[in-house]
DNA sequence: CAACTCGATAACACCCGGTTATGGATGCGG
DNA sequence: CCGCATCCATAACCGGGTGTTATCGAGTTG
C-alpha cells in the first residue's frame, strides 16, 4: 500500500519545506511530488500536508510518514549495498570442494590468487571425491566442485542432467606407471600395461581402481590388486619397497616424490581431465566466477611436465 | 532502485521455497513472481535465486534481500498503522484556541464529548482572543480556533483570504446591557442604548470596546469609558456597585451572575456570532473534524435563554 | 510411463509514476 | 500598489513497471 518512494517523498518535503524544493532534492519535477502526495493522501485516506499559503506543512500523519522514512530507507539502502558488495566482489562466499590431489596444488594457488584480488570474498573448502562433490553441488551445499574424469567418460556421470551443470576443464593430467627403480622395465622410456600383467597392483580411490581395471582389461588382463589406499604417499612407499606397481596421475608426482620410484608414461597414453563443475546459475554469481577464473589461472601456471598439458581451449562459458 | 514489493517477494520465496507457493502466499500468479525476480536480478546485476531442478533456492545475495525484508516491511507496516490510527481517530492531536468566555462553557463540554468518543485523540487548549487565535491558525500553531464576531462584520477580518479559512457557526449570542438593579431603567423589558448616553461605561476586551463604540455611534453618542477590564467578574462587580454600565454577551451571564445586576436586551438587538474557524485542509483531518462535531454538539446543548439561539443551519461543510 | 506440478516465456492490459505546459495564488519588492 | 517571481494544482500525455492469461518444457512421483 505504501512504498519506499512515498516515504522518500514525504521525507524530502519535511526536510525541504516545499514541494518544489523536495522535487529538486529528489531530482523530480514539482508536479511529480504534487501527484505523489495526492496519491498517498487518497491511499491513506488522510491529509498529509497542510497547504498554507504558498508553502506546505506536514500534518501529524504526514510527520509520521516522514519520520518512518529514515529507518526504512536506511535499511533498504544497506540491503542494496550488501547485494552490491556481493555483486562487486567486496563480499560473498564460495564453497569449494575438490578431490585430494587437487587440494594440494590447484586449489591453494587459486585461493591465494582469489584472496589477493578480492580479500573480502570468503571461501570455504572441503575435500571430497568427485561423486560426492557433484552430489553436494546438486544439493546446494557447494558452489564449485573440482572433479576429474578419465578419458572418454564424462566428468558428470548420468547424462540425464546434461546442462544442469557446466564444466570448465582445468588440466589434462597424464596417468603414469609408478614402479620401483630397480624394476626390469624401469629403464624404458614408456611402458605398455600388458607387460605388467603379472605384477601386484596398488590401487587408489575407487574410481582410480576402476580406471586401472578398465585399462588392464583393454590390455587383456585382470590386475591383481594387492593393496588399496587413497594416500598416495603410502602408494609411493609401497612401490618403493617393491610390493607392487601403481598408476599415478602426473599431477600427484608433482608433490609426492620418492627416490626409489620411477614414473613412466603409458602406451597407449592414458589421461584424466580435471575440471571445475558448477551450475549455470552459480557460475553467474560473481564470487563463483572469480573463483573459477582463479582456478583456470592456477591451472595454467602449474609447472607443466612434458606429459601434463593444458586442455583444449576451454569450451567457452 | 529496490522497493518494498521486491523485498516482499524475496521473503515469500524464502519462506515458501518455490515461486508458485510464494505467488499463492502473496495473492499473485506464478509468472508475476518469475518476472519480479528477473527484474530484481537485472537491477542488482546479481543472481538471487538458484534454479535447482523444479524448485528454487536463494543465493547469498537473495538471502540478504530476504533477510532485509523483515525489518523494512515491519517498519512500513507500523508507519501505515500509525497513519491509519490517526485516520481512524485512534490517535491524533488537536490544538484548540478559544477566547475566555467560550473556554468556560462551549469548550469543556466539547472536549469532554470528544474524549468520551475518541479517548486516544489528544487535545491541547490555549486561551486566545480571536485576532491572535486566527494568527496562530495561519501560522500552523493551532488547528481549530473559536472566534466571535459582532453582527455584520466577518469572523475572519481581512477579506483577502476568504476561503483560506472555513468557519462553522456555533452559537448566536445576544449582547445585553448590564446595569445595577436599582438603576432607573432596570425595570424595563428592554432598553435603547441612547437612553444611557450619559452613563459611565465599562468596556471589556479591545474588540468588545470597539463594538460598544460602534453601537453607541449608531445610537448617536460617544460612550464615556471609565473602566476597562477583560475580567467579566470584575465588570459585574463594577456594575453592581453602580460605577457604570456595560455590554455583556449573554453567554457570559450563564456563568457570571450577580444579584445586584440586571441584564436587559437591547433595542435594536445586537448579537455576536461564535464560530469555529479552521482551514479546509485541517478540517479534513479526522481529529479536527471530530472536534468540530463535538463543538457543534456542545453548542447545541447549551442551555438556551430566550435571547441566545442556535445559528442558521450551518453553511454546510 | 503418465500425470502432476513447477518455472519460463510470450502476449497483452492497465495504471503507476514520471514528464511538459499552463494556470492561479501568494508573497515580495520597487 | 502593482508587477514579478515563485509555489502548488491541474491537464494531457507517455513509457514502462507490474500484473494477467495461455502455453510450453522439464522434473518429480506414483
Amino acid at each position: 500500500m505504501i512504498d519506499a518512494a512515498g516515504l522518500r517523498v514525504m521525507r524530502a518535503i519535511a526536510d525541504e519545506g516545499s514541494f518544489t524544493a523536495a522535487a529538486g532534492a529528489l531530482g523530480y519535477t514539482q508536479p511529480a511530488i504534487s501527484q505523489m502526495v495526492r496519491r498517498l493522501e487518497q491511499r491513506t485516506g488522510t491529509v498529509l500536508v497542510e497547504r498554507v499559503g504558498r508553502n506546505v506543512r506536514l500534518t501529524a500523519a504526514g510527520q509520521v510518514l516522514a519520520r518512518a522514512a529514515g529507518p526504512v530507507l536506511a535499511a533498504l539502502d544497506s540491503a542494496e549495498e550488501e547485494v552490491a558488495a556481493i555483486a562487486g566482489l567486496r563480499a560473498g562466499r564460495v564453497r569449494l570442494m575438490a578431490f585430494p590431489s587437487a587440494s594440494a596444488t590447484l586449489v591453494p594457488r587459486a585461493l591465494s590468487l582469489l584472496k589477493a584480488r578480492y580479500p573480502d570474498v570468503s571461501t570455504s573448502f572441503t575435500e571430497a571425491e568427485p561423486p560426492e562433490s557433484i552430489a553436494a553441488l546438486r544439493a546446494g551445499e557447494c558452489d564449485l566442485a573440482i572433479a576429474f574424469t578419465y578419458e572418454g567418460t564424462d566428468v558428470v556421470r548420468g547424462e540425464d542432467d546434461l546442462d544442469a551443470f557446466v564444466t570448465t576443464p582445468l588440466l589434462e593430467d597424464d596417468v603414469r606407471l609408478a614402479l620401483p627403480r630397480d624394476h626390469v622395465v624401469a629403464e624404458r622410456d614408456e611402458v605398455d600395461l600388458a607387460d605388467l600383467a603379472d605384477e601386484s597392483w596398488i590401487a587408489g580411490c575407487p574410481r582410480c581402481r576402476g580406471h586401472l581395471v578398465q585399462l588392464a582389461h583393454e590390455a587383456g588382463f585382470r590386475p591383481d590388486v594387492a593393496y588399496e589406499t587413497e594416500d598416495y604417499v603410502a602408494v609411493m612407499g609401497l612401490v618403493a619397497e617393491g610390493l607392487g606397481v601403481a598408476l599415478i596421475p602426473d599431477l600427484i608426482l608433482r608433490t609426492v616424490q620418492h627416490d626409489d620410484v620411477v614414473a613412466l608414461p603409458l602406451t597407449p597414453a592414458s589421461r584424466r581431465t580435471i575440471a571445475a563443475v558448477t551450475t549455470p546459475d552459480l557460475q553467474r554469481v560473481p564470487a563463483v566466477a572469480a573463483t573459477l577464473d582463479a582456478l583456470v589461472e592456477s591451472a595454467r601456471s602449474q609447472p607443466t611436465s612434458p606429459t601434463t598439458r593444458m586442455p583444449e581451449p576451454a569450451f567457452s562459458i
